[in-house]
DNA sequence: GTATGTGAATAGATTCACAGCT
DNA sequence: AGCTGTGAATCTATTCACATAC
């Protein structure tokens, strides 16, 4: 993607008419933003080019009045009685996400690294994965999806070489903070946590968790409960 | 956040003392429910025997007042003065929490998938990988962690087999919907999505969602966001 | 003195509803 | 007519603050 600033400029105006910087977007917002993406893609690839609200909340499951609160934070402006251009809308929530390709380093390569690491989505959305290391040694040295992993010893050499701005850990529990005070002495600043481990960071990183255990106690308390509603119905 | 359900005779009785189905908890509360656990069993291995909301907060990484808030709506009471002792209140969060094994479809044997399946955090919190299916032919048959791939056609009959009750889809984007819908046509009705897609299910079915390329997107932005706020940084 | 339990206050996100533009 | 943009209303979650109990 393009990076230049006289669109830059565009989006910020929305309510900071002379600080160059933008207001910040929802967390809710921004969590939407990439599922608008790609609703966008679709029909721009069907040759569509201009879309209402209605038909966005439609492809992203969401409501149209979310939609049109969730652009207005974007900066974008639709046309009244026709609807959002498809291209513009695609070029500026490209560049709310970051809007150039952001390479990341992943910390531990067992299962969880090794499959994040050939995830396709990552690379198809700007975040190639540049960098692999590992504490293990027997793993210093393989090539997994063309990248070689290296020593976590060597972290901070392999972060500067490769301009890694994100990273992310795929460490077992107990090395978890390890792992993020490395990735924060080699100087990255926004962090994707995969592993179960409450971690602790300085105010000016951000971290973010992915809690995959998490995530199916949520379902069981949903599915237990269901079952004691109704003991003995299969709808 | 992924899922919206009317229970109207959840909503209708607010306070049941003991009368058939209770507690509506709240689904942010839920999210941390399994983070208190690993807080309280990581402290239990270390033979302390009561903690305080205060204690408690500082393993999870959130503060008191919500510690406390969150255990009223489990139900447990602790001793002012002194705290919650920590073993009942393992017991009663994994009351809540489904509170017996729930065994765990997988559909689609990709990266993600074996990765998920190979995971050891779901056997630890109750959740073990029973049936592992996917569409293409020659991953039927072979063992992953354990475990016979079946093939996709096959899901009603491997699980009513093996009794799984969640399902996870980890298919490509573009079979995420026919998953689901198998998934549901298999009698499950609690299912994650790894599919980087939306997909639609019946109001009655509790879907949630981790998507992967979103999260790293969110960071990006905040990267993105900091660079633009001090720009004396690296290129 | 210490720590819970919880109403009340605050903040945040969602949805409604409608004025206003095309 | 159709659809956006947004204040106002609503629902949910977080935080405060203090009476209450040990």
């Amino acid at each position: 993607m393009t990076t230049d600033r006289t669109d830059a400029a565009a989006v910020a105006e929305a309510t900071t008419p002379e600080s160059g910087i933008a207001d910040p977007i929802p967390e809710a917002t921004l969590a939407r933003l990439p599922i608008y993406m790609r609703g966008l893609l679709e029909v721009a690839g069907d040759g569509v080019t201009t879309v209402s609200s209605r038909r966005l909340a439609d492809l992203s499951g969401v409501n149209a009045a979310k939609v049109r609160k969730d652009l207005s934070y974007v900066g974008t402006r639709g046309t009244r009685g026709v609807g959002y251009e498809v291209d513009r809308l695609i070029r500026e929530i490209g560049m709310v996400l970051s809007g150039e390709v952001t390479p990341v380093v992943i910390i531990g390569v067992g299962n969880l690294g090794r499959a994040l690491s050939r995830y396709d989505g990552f690379v198809a959305g700007g975040f190639p994965v540049l960098a692999l290391v590992d504490a293990d040694s027997s793993m210093v040295g393989r090539r997994i999806a063309g990248v070689i992993v290296s020593h976590v010893d060597d972290l901070g050499k392999v972060v500067a070489e490769t301009g890694c701005l994100l990273g992310i850990v795929a460490t077992p529990a107990h090395a978890a903070q390890v792992a993020v005070d490395g990735l924060i002495a080699a100087g990255i600043r926004s962090i994707l946590n995969f592993a179960p481990a409450v971690v602790s960071v300085p105010a000016e990183v951000e971290l973010r968790k992915v809690d995959l255990a998490t995530e199916l106690q949520i379902l069981g308390y949903h599915e237990h409960r269901r079952e004691a509603a109704n003991p003995q119905q299969v709808a």
